[in-house]
DNA sequence: CGAGATACCGATACTCAGTATCAATGAACC
DNA sequence: GGTTCATTGATACTGAGTATCGGTATCTCG
């Protein structure tokens, strides 16, 4: 994971420290979270951190009706999310037909289609199970 | 456009300047923008109208990537939205694929699908003329 | 290794979108 | 017209993100 240094930036120990945090993570994270789990670690350094591996598209960010945008660790190439509209969960989905269809549809409408952003909105099995179980 | 009364709400002055204000617009607005061409209207009130509008239906809120989001009149039921990545302009657009192609994903994912939001990203063709043109 | 250039750091103060509060107002209904 | 209570605008606040800046750590090159 040497995205940074592979872009010219320097590894520093916050920046490191960062990076080995949102490693662990499975779900999505927002910027406040880290902060909590990182008190060392400036603010402003993990806003400017997290920025980095935007561009360098390490993570990828989602910004959901309301509250605090959410990161998540983009581990495939191209690809959408899911996010549970009870507990806020996020996930990843590919789907070759959506990306064909996106393709078509650009086609089809006035100006020049340079991509798109797709969420499926969902009631994850967990959030389900536990409107069953009440 | 009787929305707010249909829902309840009363009819004020500074809910019809809003309404008549957004009426006009064909293009995306942003809540800053609203309050700039009705300076009379408190800053709190125009939230507070765009939010009521919002549940009633009658505009769609456009987070971008960054920016403070965009609202835009609702035109037609279910519609998903064309931002132009050079002037921020947004369009809406409606494709009976993409419904039917979303609800076979959401039935192929973990968890029960109960909708969507899809961003078609493109360079509107104003600015690929200035683009050209220079 | 040691030194110099400079990218990066954290603290702090700021901006900007949106919200809570609250006294005053004015729709709606009789 | 009078009562009620939703709504208003001013103001103060929150919370995410950014600008600034003096000090520090990393890189590079000799
Ligand atoms: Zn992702
Ligand atoms: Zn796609
Ligand atoms: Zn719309
Ligand atoms: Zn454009």
């Amino acid at each position: 994971m040497a995205v940074l240094e592979d872009r010219g930036h320097r590894s520093t120990a916050p920046r490191r420290a960062i990076i080995r945090f949102l490693q662990g993570k499975q779900e999505g994270f927002t910027a406040e979270e880290i902060g909590r789990e990182l008190p060392d670690v400036g603010r402003a350094t993990i806003f400017r951190t997290v920025k980095l591996l935007l561009k360098a598209g390490v993570i990828c960010r989602l910004n959901l009706p309301d509250g605090a945008p959410k990161y998540s660790l983009s581990r495939v190439e191209h690809h959408h999310h899911t996010v549970c509209v009870r507990c806020g969960n996020v996930g990843e989905f590919r789907a070759a037909t959506i990306e064909r269809l996106m393709r078509a549809i650009g086609g089809d409408i006035p100006g020049e289609a340079v991509g798109h952003r797709i969420e499926l909105h969902i009631i994850c099995n967990q959030c389900l199970l536990e409107a069953d179980s009440r």
